[in-house]
RNA sequence: UGGGGUGUAGACGAAUGGUAAAGUCACCGGUCUUUGGAACCGGAGUUUGAAGGUUCGACUCCUUCCACCCCAGCCA
């Protein structure tokens, strides 16, 4: 990869890895990424994809893309298509390795046929609840606590191999109804690891799949669908988060009796951020609650959302790098990801101004008519960006934080007699502030100093300021989404006793400006253009903007040490 | 309860029996600055979940205990 992320991280994964090409077991490195096509992609799946990818990059393999969909009631082709988006837009290349769990239905047909013949599979005809009942997972003891006994073999457990046969070719044929059978491995019900009492390898479900349509009536399940789908790639690396630690044996077992290509899986601490959500099921329940807009919502952190809010891919890679990789179930702290997004960004994002909440500043002095450009550069940290020419005239706008009447020590800013810096204009005093009847100021009168074009004085006298500002003439009125975290707690199910997680929802997360003012070329920016807005923070252009109102979501906020001056003076 | 995991500063996370236990974020202080940004310099903090044991030497090996997380779908 291209950027600066140059040092080599460690971690248990490779060492595995490293193992294993050393003793033989492999002899090359494949790797892959399977969502399940029923949602969209969100931070944790970018640490996952980060996780396959690398290792197979540092190894000089390949990584494919395969689609685990083996459940046609949630799985759909919106999905697929959003996910592959996702997946490139990260930065990564799966080549011409897409592949699909439901293109292996009829070669897993014919391995649970083999398993049928060894005696290894039967078809039951107990119900879920029975199932359950059986394995002995829905025991308790007097106190109510759940107690675990050995399971009981089912009734259908020693048909004979020619009656499972035909029974399972009839299932497959469409004479039962859903639920009716199913095919279940025999392994043994009294096994410790609940995974292993007999798990059930198919299911009926007259349904249509998004893919083979009405081909199938019975689907696999995932455990027995996802070791052999990794193993017909060829994949020696199959690496997951840690719910699937106590599958392994399963995916295991599967492999050995069809005495396949034998990939290893491996399994990492899943991803948690503070002050967000990171599973399908609580973004899903945001959304259909209207508590955000949509996928793309840039609150939320899916890959969509993040998009939209104008991060970069290479910043969510330096933060997957930088978290590092264990099996601990550890919580990050989102300003980790605050900072890859700021490192990044301040090396790449040209410089903007644009004022968020204006206040009306006249330069008496200046003559009425008249208007000057004066030339900005665009990135400080990238000198091949260049500069560009900003216009400036007699009555401008600066942000109403950046006066204060009376201002307390630490205030650098403008106030009543006090002389700052325009940025890459002149200096200008404070002479008069002119308020309504509210006694709100709605407007200041200044004097500039013309010897300072540029921003220097050449009598060598110094401010303690350095003000954005935007001409009132030029500039293009714009809207602009301030964001902050979605949570007000770290942890959002930090709840007290009968509190919904959702009450920890910050009713602040989003706030409207519409009364900006930015730098005219603004307005002809494309959708997604990414910026800085000189001392405010990165933005990022919206898909909702028009040419007559552009819409900037504030991506992250600058570092503002002058606000924790404020906070801890108070 | 059974099974599977995990415990190293506020957070993440190195250290594979051998120097005062890396690094990053956060925090604190300073330098510099036409962004109170960036950059740079410096600082504080853990004694490695606990208790025992083995060893010249333990984050690392052993024993016991404690805490937390996950699973107990015909979801993935």
């Amino acid at each position: 990869m291209p950027e600066n992320e140059t040092y080599q991280p460690t971690d248990f994964i490779r060492e595995f890895v490293k193992e294993d090409l050393a003793s033989g077991r492999f002899t090359y490195v494949h790797t892959r990424f399977p969502p399940e096509p029923n949602g969209y992609l969100h931070i944790g799946h970018a640490k996952a994809i980060s996780i396959s990818f690398g290792i197979a990059e540092d190894f000089h393999g390949k990584t494919n893309l395969r689609f685990d969909d083996t459940n046609p009631l949630k799985e759909k082709m919106e999905y697929v298509d959003a996910i592959q988006e996702d997946v490139r837009w990260l930065g990564y290349d799966w080549e011409d390795r897409l592949f699909f769990a439901s293109d292996y239905f009829e070669q897993l047909y014919e391995w649970a046929k083999e398993l049928i013949k060894k005696g290894k599979a039967y078809v039951c005809e107990l119900s879920d609840e029975e199932i359950r009942e059986y394995r002995g997972t829905q025991e308790f003891d007097e106190q109510g606590n759940r107690v675990t006994p050995p399971g009981k073999n089912s009734p259908y457990r020693d048909r004979p191999i020619e009656e499972n046969l035909d029974l399972f070719e009839r299932m497959r044929n469409g004479e039962f109804a859903d639920g009716s059978k199913t095919l279940r491995a025999k392994i043994d019900m009294a096994h410790p690891n609940l995974n292993m009492r007999d798990p059930v390898m198919y299911r009926i479900m007259h349904a249509e799949h998004y893919r083979t349509g009405n081909q199938w009536c019975i689907y696999p399940m995932y455990d027995w669908t996802h070791g052999q789908s990794d193993s017909i790639e060829g994949i020696t690396h199959s690496i997951c988060d840690v719910g699937f630690e106590n599958h392994r044996p399963l995916y295991d077992w599967y492999i050995r009796e069809l005495g396949i290509f034998p990939s290893r899986q491996i399994e990492f601490g899943r991803l948690h951020l503070t002050y967000t959500v990171l599973s399908k099921r609580y973004l899903r329940q945001l959304i259909e609650e209207g508590h955000v807009s949509g996928w793309d919502d840039p609150r939320l952190p899916t890959i969509k959302g993040m998009r939209r809010r104008g991060f970069t891919p290479e910043a969510i890679r330096a933060f997957c790098k930088r978290i590092g990789i264990s099996k601990s179930d550890g919580i990050v702290e989102i300003q980790q990801l605050e900072h890859c997004l700021r490192e990044h960004l301040n090396q790449t994002a040209p410089r903007v101004m644009a004022v968020l909440n204006p206040l009306k500043v006249v330069i008496t002095n200046y003559p009425e008519q008249q208007e000057e450009e004066l030339e900005a550069i665009n990135n400080p940290e990238d000198p091949t960006a260049g500069t560009r020419k900003v216009p400036f005239s007699r009555e401008l706008y600066i942000e109403r934080d950046d006066f204060m009447e009376e201002p307390p020590k630490k205030f650098f800013r403008l106030s009543p007699g006090r002389e700052v810096r325009l940025r890459y204009a002149y200096f200008v005093a404070c002479q008069e502030m002119i308020k309504d009847d509210k006694g709100e100021i709605v407007e200041l009168r200044c004097t500039y100093d013309p010897a300072t074009r540029g921003g220097d004085a050449p009598d060598g006298r110094k401010v303690k300021a350095t003000l954005h500002w935007v001409s009132a003439r030029h500039a293009v009125k714009a809207e602009v989404r301030l964001y902050e975290y979605l949570f007000t707690k770290e942890d959002p199910f930090d709840l007290k006793e009968g509190e919904d997680w959702k009450t920890n929802l910050n009713p602040h997360s989003l706030t409207v400006l519409s009364n900006c003012y930015v730098e005219p070329d603004m307005a002809a920016a494309q959708a997604g253009y990414r910026c800085q807005f000189e001392r405010l923070g990165y933005f990022c252009k919206d898909p909702d903007s028009t040419p007559e109102r552009p819409v900037f979501n504030r991506t992250v906020a600058l570092k503002d040490t002058w606000k924790k001056i404020q906070q801890k003076t108070d």
